[in-house]
DNA sequence: CTGAAAGCGCTTACAG
DNA sequence: CTGAAAGCGCTTACAG
């Protein structure tokens, strides 16, 4: 491995000093033109990479921007946050930043130890992708680093957060199954399990008493128990015209138990879900749901956490994203007859 | 944003200097145990955390690894390599690494632009994850730090890679088939797209030929086009009793396309796939796949850079890590009256 | 326009 | 066992 040129072996290959070399491959004032072209010039030929490190230890700022994931939402069907890492890398990129990954496990999680990134410097801000428990929340907030929270909020009321906007996407939704014609309509997911479902059980809670839908709570169907694992959705007695899932995969899983008991979607039943991801169009009908606007939310994100970087003070409050109705094919009006066997 | 706490800072409070301090906070001989316990006490109380830049800067080790996917393979649909670049953060987490993700953008591909985190010296070595043009990986190459592939390997002798052991794992599924009954077995896949799409095929062959069937040219079916774009899978007239798909995302639109002209899976025809990813799962008949073993690999890719990383020079050639067939429900024996209607 | 000096926070010899 | 000196590769502030 050829060691690495630096700007001193330009310099002296030319015979000028490093702060020339650094002044013209910066592009910064007090070196002539034509100097300046040289120096870029032996800099090619002879191959030089400019040093980050140097630089990062100079200016005390690595660039490095950690992206925390919580273990949890890691599984290999979870594929939305791997997603949104993505987003956030392309637009890390952009502004000149590095996105590290870190997995917060469980255990780290409860002992409220702070990642390694963090505790070795290794990073200059933090973007955390997914609920933790509160007391996480309070510790990561203490860091003298910026912090931004994607994807979810709560009661703190100083934090920075971006999240889709669940509450106007399900209201959305729901306002478009009443334009169909529907009058019941249920609501799928554990109202305790994350603050996106409750806001999306909001969203679809106001549309109704917007419409003057009486809730019925026999139409609220629980999907997965505390730690967010699924369980069999009990049915009502009744089964209602339609139903808004917190999810496209519950709305999946939904479908297939419909189509099991005998009923056809959307010809019986009507099923939205949300996210728009392999669930929806994966399977027989395809899902109309939300998409969530991840690039969007992954740059709005990297540039709060940018300029928290210049002024650390500076407060976003929880800002949240639209998403839009994808229409497929898995709503229709309802049948006008009784449809109960 | 207070500023961060020092060795030298430690070093003064105590009145020793940051040499003592250094070798103390390192377990490093040449301090006594008293001072030593003193000293860590001290820097727990005053909130010391370690600079990795200044010992970067000292050591030239950034001890950040680069992982390159290619653009094209992180479509939404995509998620294999999402969940391998987690299994490599995590491996690289436990040896001290950290990993940067790279998109490397089409355009970059086809320009052979080296990555920016390598041009930055921003890395100490790189991952390539995914297939790249045939110049690409020779200029990647060219380049003075460690480099390892993933998923994917060509004629290039001299390069390292970790794939998973398409050839066998189709080898096995079809040895599988065929001792369920099977005789009549096609594949499906452009094998002129993949390595992993072509070793797959050539497993699928060499099952067929120690047991004695002949191939039948239109027993091949093609899946996708040059781009990797899938196509509608044109079925021969006499439909096989059995079918090998390059993977499970194809076997399931397969699958679909049999119930919809009527087949019944797998009573009338059996299909498996290769991944073992969420197509495997979502939708009815579960399928019979092969598990590709991503933390394996992902730690083996780790060991190799850590390795080179020591001796650059060091070579590991071409590695294969099995992986295991899934058992579900969309094989079945043959039936032995005629199946075309 | 050009450059000598100092410093970012560590660690590695080496001297006592 | 303890520490003064030098250096990793840059950049900033200042002097000429």
């Amino acid at each position: 491995m050829k060691s690495n040129i630096t700007m001193r072996d330009i310099a002296e290959k030319l015979g000028v000093s490093s702060v020339t070399v650094s002044k013209a491959l910066n592009d910064k004032e007090g070196v002539s033109a034509d100097l300046k072209l040289k120096i870029k010039k032996v800099a090619e030929e002879m191959g030089y990479r400019f040093n980050t490190v140097a630089r990062a230890m100079k200016d005390g700022r690595s660039h490095n921007i950690g992206i925390i994931i919580p273990e949890r939402f890691t599984g290999m069907t979870q594929s939305f946050y791997l997603n949104v890492y993505q987003s956030l890398s392309k637009s890390l990129e952009q502004k000149g930043y590095y996105g590290i990954l870190h997995i917060l496990s469980l255990n780290d999680e409860k002992s409220l130890v702070p990642p390694r990134i963090y505790l070795e410097q290794k990073v200059d801000g933090l973007i955390v992708l997914g609920q933790t428990n509160k007391a996480y929340i309070e510790m990561i907030q203490s860091v003298n680093i910026p912090v931004v929270f994607m994807d979810f909020y709560d009661e703190h009321t100083d934090m920075d957060s971006v999240t889709t906007d669940n509450f106007y996407g399900a209201y959305d939704l729901t306002n478009y199954l009443i334009s169909k014609g529907h009058k019941e309509i249920a609501y799928v997911g554990n109202l305790y399990a994350t603050s996106s479902i409750q806001d999306r059980f909001l969203g679809y809670y106001k549309s109704l008493l917007e419409h003057g839908l009486k809730r019925n709570d026999n139409y609220i169907l629980n999907d997965r128990d505390e730690e967010g694992k699924y369980v069999d959705i009990e049915l009502p007695d009744v089964i209602p015209s339609a139903f808004v899932c917190n999810c496209d995969q519950v709305a999946r899983l939904l479908i297939n138990k419909l189509i099991e008991l005998g009923y056809q979607v959307p010809e019986d039943v009507s099923v939205v879900g949300f996210d728009n991801d392999v669930y929806a169009t994966i399977g027989v009908p395809g899902l109309t749901t939300v998409a969530v606007d991840v690039e969007e939310m992954a740059s709005i994100a990297v540039r709060f956490i940018d300029e928290k970087m210049k002024d650390f003070s500076k407060k976003f409050g929880r800002v949240q994203v639209k998403g839009r109705i994808i229409y497929r094919d898995s709503v229709s009006s309802p049948l006008t007859v009784s449809k109960k066997t």
